[in-house]
DNA sequence: TGTACATCAGTGAACGCGCGTTCACTGATGTAC
DNA sequence: TGTACATCAGTGAACGCGCGTTCACTGATGTAC
């Protein structure tokens, strides 16, 4: 072969890279395939050698970010870190000010809810994953209010965050930060919870 | 004239009304100028008449949208409502399934962030009357307090209807809308607040 | 009263441009005999 | 060992299309004299 093994893995894993943080940054329907490809270091042909659309792209990039999400957040629960822990970093001043780097769900949510069912299907299983990640954490007296308390904590977080990034107002932004940071915290557990595989 | 007086105003608030409609639906970027004049019954060319930009027109939607949002929720809280009834109509599966017709903050607000600082400023503007309007209704100490908690409701309405919007399973939309509001109420005071002329 | 001109909302063709997608081709490598 | 062929990641020009924007023009009305 003219290239070694996993070469053209490794090419499409770059590609799903730069698609990543220039749709998250500048949106999926501003962010052309030329200059896409040209950012991955190559032309523009070479695109469809591996993917069928710029929707397939789309539907990658959604599956491998939010799947780096829920294990970066599983990270931090399992290593000693609390839910605490993970609001704290979602409503930070330097998640606000990166988008291109942060969570697709706040950058992508909403032109990804225009996009086919295909599409939106990916999104709601992964995110099934982070709320099962999370629920856990939650205030609430069954495991479906739990799980229910996942689904709102985790619209404050994405609310919050936009709301912060919308605005103009520096000072106002990081105030909306701290804001949603109380209001998320309302809705978790002050102590660990349980598996139920610890009792 | 041609035309009666007021003419030209009323064709621009056309025009602002299919726009309205469109990018809420749709997202800005989607829709193009030549078939948003059509459905307004007028031709390209006459766009440049009355805006003197796409970009132009999207800050008059944005402003007129808003407004007409913040001008409902006085409504609302001024008849005998209260900051209930505002918070289950937003999550309600109606406001759910009906983007077009529904609040351009959850609809936009991700494309806006990423749009010229002028455009942003409306939003951060327009909102900042909307929190006035509801901060008298939350929990909280301080007037800072209420204020930053009206923030954290607005989030939260916002973050679970994206998050209804996006999901294939109406039943799990419901359920997240219907745990939005759970959510969205331990933010707010039980009985309705005096203000301070009531006082 | 009649005529010439100004006004102006709207028309519709045209502009250059970048889009997503296609495809004939390149050229370095591995394989068959 | 040497030669002919298959493989395949990537090239780069081209496709039709719709985009935002411009502009010369239309035609019904109001105004001036």
């Amino acid at each position: 072969m003219r290239y070694e093994k996993g070469h053209k893995d490794a090419t499409k894993e770059r590609i799903i890279d730069v698609a990543s943080r220039r749709f998250k940054g500048e949106g999926v329907a501003a962010v052309g395939l030329a200059g896409l490809m040209q950012d991955a270091g190559l032309t523009n042909g070479a695109f469809y050698a591996h993917f069928k659309s710029k929707q397939d792209l789309v539907e990658h990039v959604l599956a491998d970010a939010l799947d780096r999400r829920n294990i970066a957040v599983a990270k931090i629960l399992n290593v000693g870190g609390n839910i605490e822990a993970v609001i704290r970093g979602y409503l930070s001043p330097r998640h606000c000010a990166n988008a291109e780097q942060g969570c697709v769900t706040a950058a992508l949510i909403s032109e990804v809810s225009r996009h086919p069912k295909s599409t939106r299907a990916i999104h709601t299983q992964k995110i099934e994953s982070f709320i099962k990640l999370i629920a856990p954490h939650m205030l609430g007296k069954s495991a479906s209010d739990r799980r229910l308390a996942a689904y709102s904590l985790f619209g404050i977080l994405i609310g919050s965050l936009q709301l912060a990034r919308v605005g103009t107002d520096p000072a106002l932004s990081k105030q909306i930060l701290e804001g949603g940071i109380s209001a998320a915290l309302l809705l978790t557990q002050k102590t660990p919870s349980r598996t139920k595989n610890d009792s």
